[in-house]
DNA sequence: CGGTGTCATGACATCGGTGTCATAGCTGAT
DNA sequence: ATCAGCTATGACACCGATGTCATGACACCG
């Protein structure tokens, strides 16, 4: 690998001034600066970054934790909608010409600590964490690095970046409403989620502003782990809707999983989607989606767009520019589908 | 951040000794050991890899180039089941002590040199590629670093790690004949992917094996692409098996996202899964095969040993091993579930 | 007891860049 | 003509580790 050495000497002038060159942080004469480019070209340079970052402490690098990496591996949630974060934040960070390092916690966040040390080893400039769900969480000092959150938040106020859960359900629900639905019920994700909470929310304020009173006997708990025999309980309550006097006319489930089950339990029971029931999702994880017959109905929860925000800021950050303070809600449209009908 | 000197000083000792206790390279007097040892403890040192790098070339870094990040938002293949991969790499790798940086082609090849430089300019020990799907690839030269192919091959005849789709389609086929199946049907993927034809040898070996005559009526074109119109193709193929005089008992799908619309094609048919046929996948994608109603027998395709396996590997040449030269095949257990009856 | 080998340790140069400061050369105002 | 002020460039030290080589202490041998 040719040097900057290598370089100065083939051009005639001195390493300094092929290191102006390179990072265009001083004015070089025109005729110097063509010659300095022409070896760079001939001797195929490229700066060690080692070096560069021990004089200067600009590393080029960003770190990213998560646990989305090494889930999975004991039969927990297979969705892994995170990755679609490290997607985005991926592309952004190397759009930005900055090269992006992962760790992960294998599901124990008394690790963190540590990975964040070993970023802190390779000089990163900044780093992000990524929750694979809603949540809220806890980091150690990252030491003047700056750290931004996606799809979470923490007490200590760092910049995040967070699904707009409330709006999202919300928009659904009204898009239900003016597809002409009314009896519209609720299989929920499990209570302590904080995106339960927050869609909840949006259902509700829907329904207030349709005028259509809200009816608890159409809100159940949806949620069924695999393997822990909580199937029955996801069976159960849509039997109980189904029995309803003025039974629901679309169901609105939890996420797209939810969604899934809930076709193949309605098959089993004879029950038509959508001719005799509508079903709608949340996350819109297109595998489902769109290759379930029908097509499903779902909120785009977007996780791209949160990744795409969650660099975007904490490259501002590295830039020095200090954002606003409040954490920034992201949102993604209703993919309308096949699955509901309109009245 | 606390240097070497700082330790140095605390323990009183040489810089160069403070190295020895950290890399074990040389023998170290039992309480000088001990002395350095409290003085890193309580300085909370960190050696600068930056540093250490630029004299020694041992970065602790591997690169990872794949197209699996930033595809999908395109509307491509939203199975990512490269990630899974990926996932399986970065553990093994930070298990090892080092970290791992990713980049990603964004589906165009023709960036993967500057990824290649970029890396280098890194120093990276060795590099992995990861392919979305089995394939031959061709790479450019990486400069001596040590390179390991995941999901893919090249006439280089670099080390690569492969799904071993025949021995797979052959075991599930196997085991279907061994449930008493023996109309077996075959959906496959398209023409074109290196999987198709090796799980079509090795669906025709289990035949053969078991002495069942081969009916190419039963093997047709499966692969549906979302929103090219094919549905229709997949919709004909699966009336045409129907229809058939002697129809098959099963039906073998090129993967869990094509048995997961023939689940929805049948029901639309009015045909019963399992009861009246029974659906095989394959990939053990579990999103779908866990969730879907009955649950997808399908074979494992093992991303997670690919990936393994890869990492290993790669950590082996850095070490200096040179392993064999074949590529490896990696293979996963028959996944049996409700969606196929046993006769 | 001198010579030799081994062990533990330190001095010093070095990796490849960049920050700091000095300086040569030129312009333009006085 | 003189000098201030600016531009383009170079000399040199330095970032924080490690490789090389030297050296002091000590044991062991004949």
């Amino acid at each position: 690998m040719a040097t900057i050495y290598d370089v100065a000497r083939s051009a005639g002038v001195s390493p300094k001034t092929v290191s102006r060159v390179i990072n265009k942080d001083a004015p070089v004469g025109a005729k110097t600066r063509a010659a300095v480019e022409a070896a760079i070209a001939a001797l195929g340079y490229r700066p060690s970054n080692a070096a560069r970052m021990m004089r200067s402490n600009r590393s080029g690098l960003v770190g990213l934790i998560t646990g989305a990496i090494s889930r999975g591996s004991d039969g927990q949630p297979q969705g892994l909608p995170d990755l679609f974060i490290v997607q985005a934040i991926q592309r952004v960070v190397a759009e930005a010409g900055m090269t992006l390092m992962i760790a992960d916690t294998g599901g124990r966040a008394d690790r963190v600590p540590d990975l964040v040390a070993t970023f802190a080893q390779h000089q990163v400039e900044g780093l992000i964490y990524v929750a694979d769900s809603h949540q809220q969480v806890d980091l150690p000092e990252t030491g003047g690095v700056p750290l931004v959150l996606a799809n979470c938040f923490d007490r200590a106020g760092h910049p995040a970046i967070l699904p707009d859960d409330k709006a999202g359900q919300r928009a659904l629900v009204e898009r239900l409403v003016a597809a002409g639905h009314r009896r519209i019920a609720y299989l929920t994700l499990p209570d302590g989620l904080i995106a339960t909470g927050l869609r909840g929310q949006g259902y509700r304020e829907a329904l207030d502003a349709a005028g259509i009173d809200f009816d608890p006997a159409l809100v159940t708990l949806g949620f069924a782990d695999i393997g822990s025999g909580k199937v029955e309980l996801l069976t159960d309550g849509l039997d109980r809707l189904l029995a309803l006097p003025e039974p629901p006319s679309v169901i609105c489930c939890g996420n797209d999983e939810l969604a899934m089950r809930v076709y193949g339990i309605l098959r089993t029971r004879g029950v038509k989607v959508p001719e005799q029931i509508s079903i709608a999702g949340y996350d819109d994880y297109r595998i489902i989606s769109e290759t379930l017959y029908p097509p499903l109905t779902t909120v785009d929860l977007n996780y791209r767009g949160i990744g795409e925000a969650a660099a975007r800021r904490l490259l501002a950050l590295i830039r020095g520019e200090t954002g606003e303070e409040a954490p920034e809600l992201i949102s993604g449209p209703v993919r309308w589908r096949a699955s509901v009908t309109e009245h």
